[in-house]
DNA sequence: AAAGCGCTCAACCGCAATACC
DNA sequence: TGGTATTGCGGTTGAGCGCTT
């Protein structure tokens, strides 16, 4: 185990069973912080890095197991389309249980697939189809196909000719889901920049990803 | 049977942001 | 206020596994 081989003083490769039992042992008594401290502590050789990234990743109660359902992947390919890879964080944060590490991995696994095969069908089809799309939003559309949440289609603000690579829209008007009222867009005018930076992002649970936000129209 | 290959995912790295002294 | 430690993040790596030849 352990790799690029050479003088280390940190215990690396993967964790054993005994490694995660003195390293819950630990977290339970002082607490899920101060990882430098926990790793001393443990009498593991393994860095404070390590200790936090095992616990996040694996160790953590609340960790949820098994496959992505059909509604995470679909979530994970909107958020995807908002933030790109930038915030993965962001993304596993709506999606209780799962790691900002295994959507990262998801996302490289499955969707990059079907996005290339999505793309290779978009190039059979002739330079017109292919030449304005990327793959996010091959994917993106693809998954349209399959998906029931769609904004008013008569009353509320069009957002077909919205620009998502540039800013995020103003609008203030209610969406649907499956022909009932689902929320409120609470979006500002807001340039990316903008709305990456420290004010917004902290408060992007509120105003942008928020329950009703799962339901927002990306296009 | 075994060698080669591709895929998956846990773990690591480097850097930036934040907290603390 | 500046230096150091800690935390958090995205990108990358590589061991291990299963499939193919």
């Amino acid at each position: 185990m352990g790799r690029k081989l050479g003088f280390q003083l940190c215990h690396r490769g993967s964790w054993t069973r005994e490694e995660d039992q003195i390293l819950l042992s630990c977290i339970e008594v002082h607490g899920a912080k101060k990882w430098s401290s926990i790793a001393t502590k443990t009498g593991l050789k393994r860095s404070g890095k390590s200790c936090r990234l095992r616990w996040l990743n694996y160790l953590r109660p609340d960790i949820k197991r098994g496959n992505i359902s059909e509604e995470e992947e679909d979530l994970i390919i909107r958020l995807h389309k908002l933030l790109g890879n930038r915030l993965w964080s962001l993304i596993a944060g709506r999606l209780p249980g799962r790691t900002d590490n295994e959507i990262k991995n998801y996302w490289n696994k499955v969707i990059k697939k079907k996005l290339q095969r999505a793309s290779s069908a978009h190039e059979c089809q002739g330079p017109q189809a292919s030449a304005a799309t990327d793959a996010t939003s091959t994917a993106v559309e693809v998954k349209e196909a399959e998906c029931s949440v769609y904004p008013d289609a008569s009353g509320s603000q069009a957002l077909e000719d919205y620009n998502w690579s540039n800013s995020l829209p103003i609008s203030d008007s209610p969406f649907y889901l499956d022909g009932e009222m689902a929320g409120n867009w609470a979006v500002r005018e807001l340039s990316l920049p903008d709305f990456y930076s420290d004010h917004y992002c902290s408060s992007l649970d509120g105003v942008l990803l928020g329950p009703e936000a799962d339901l927002l129209y990306f296009k």
